[in-house]
DNA sequence: CGATCATTCAATATAATGATTGAGTAAGAG
DNA sequence: CTCTTACTCAATCATTATATTGAATGATCG
């Protein structure tokens, strides 16, 4: 794994966690990581992918150092080892969002047609949660919802958002947030609640952010 | 390349960009250029790889978006194409330095044992400038220190430093950098100068770092 | 223009990675 | 103790990545 000097084997082992973060599915698992700890099962259904190839995938990135997993009763919990973990997620994304051709064609084609006006900061909704003026929206899966979110927010879940909407305030305006500053989940979610003529705009990012820059959670 | 959603295609993208990185050479590759833009004839021999070898993962990490390059004569020079891409080298280092088995096992056994005093932070490196209390070393190639140093920095690439012992002070406390955090150079420096009892200590991160860090440079 | 140099491209062999399948293992339930 | 559940492991095959070689391109220089 490691060639001669000390020089290549550390640029080898910085590789090693490189590539750990080198696929799609496993980017994804780690999305889902950053909300809370999961089962192999739970996460498997969520990604829609067979239990055996999540628990590859999981082993590869637990020996790189990227993931912790702990057992209790049949069930084998998996986590983030460490905040510098989403903090490496997180730089991923900016440069690819910046640099990479793919990335940004993406953002550009799917994304931007969904999100005409500008999201809000997180900064903004501590302050609009301050003077009550904004509905709180967490569209993510109820479990995620359950292992923590923004304070005030109310979950309905994207998939059953169009047959709750009589839940929603009409007049306040809706804030919709979920996994991540990518997750298409509130995008759905702001574009269907406009469809339907209610004022919703999109939090910059999701649950993980904000819990990371220190804003209390609920 | 994609599969079907937006949301696969994104992670596929983020997922292309770590790719690009899991590699060492390319990671050797990307330290130098860090350094300043580069041909890919210099880069080649600097790091010991063939041309042709080099110029295939230039071309890989341009595409993927982490590199820029410019034609000038017959030379092509690479470069970063983005301060991002060198935060996004240094959080995949911290995440390795404190959860990859792999790599924690190389800083311990080489790196612990050729700099037992601390290393000396940027902060205490710019006090010590201030009032003239330490020299400053610099043991990159000399290409590299013309392409850019810290202010007042002697250059004696390491290889001549032996050789050229008599250029530094016997009193004076020696700083040494070369390129980052874990450039072996530095440390080779440091215990080279401690072997021959000169007083070296090794500044904490290369000079890429402290021209991020917005700190005067020459 | 032809020679030379720096770089890239194309072709190839070798090696590593990923998905799938089915068997194996650990913990709890009956 | 056996059965079920949840997960892991091992083996396979298809795909993709890497290094090497030699040929092709692009730019300068005599």
């Amino acid at each position: 794994m490691s060639s001669d000097g000390p020089k290549q084997a550390l640029f080898a082992g910085f590789a090693e966690l490189a590539k750990a973060l080198a696929h799609g599915h496993r980017l994804e698992i780690l999305e889902v990581l950053a909300q809370g700890e999961r089962s192999v099962e739970v996460l498997a259904g969520r990604i829609g992918l067979p239990v055996a190839n999540v628990s590859q995938h999981l082993r590869l990135m637990r020996r790189a150092g990227l993931l912790a997993s702990r057992r209790s009763g049949k069930h084998v919990f998996y986590r983030p080892s460490d905040p510098a973990v989403l903090e490496l997620t997180a730089a991923l994304r900016r440069v690819a969002e910046r640099n990479s051709s793919e990335v940004r064609e993406v953002i550009g084609g799917y994304f931007r047609a969904r999100d005409s006006f500008e999201p809000v900061s997180r900064k903004e909704l501590m302050r609009r949660l301050k003077d009550d003026s904004a509905t709180v929206l967490d569209v993510r899966p109820d479990d995620e919802f359950a292992a923590g979110h923004l304070p005030g927010a109310v979950n309905i879940p994207l998939r059953d958002l169009e047959r709750r909407l009589r839940e929603l305030p009409r007049s306040r305006e809706i804030v919709a947030y979920c996994r991540g500053p990518w997750c298409v989940l509130a995008f759905e979610a702001v574009a269907l609640l406009r469809r339907r003529g209610l004022k919703a705009r999109r939090l910059e990012d999701g649950f993980p952010e904000w819990k990371q820059s220190g804003l209390p959670t609920a």
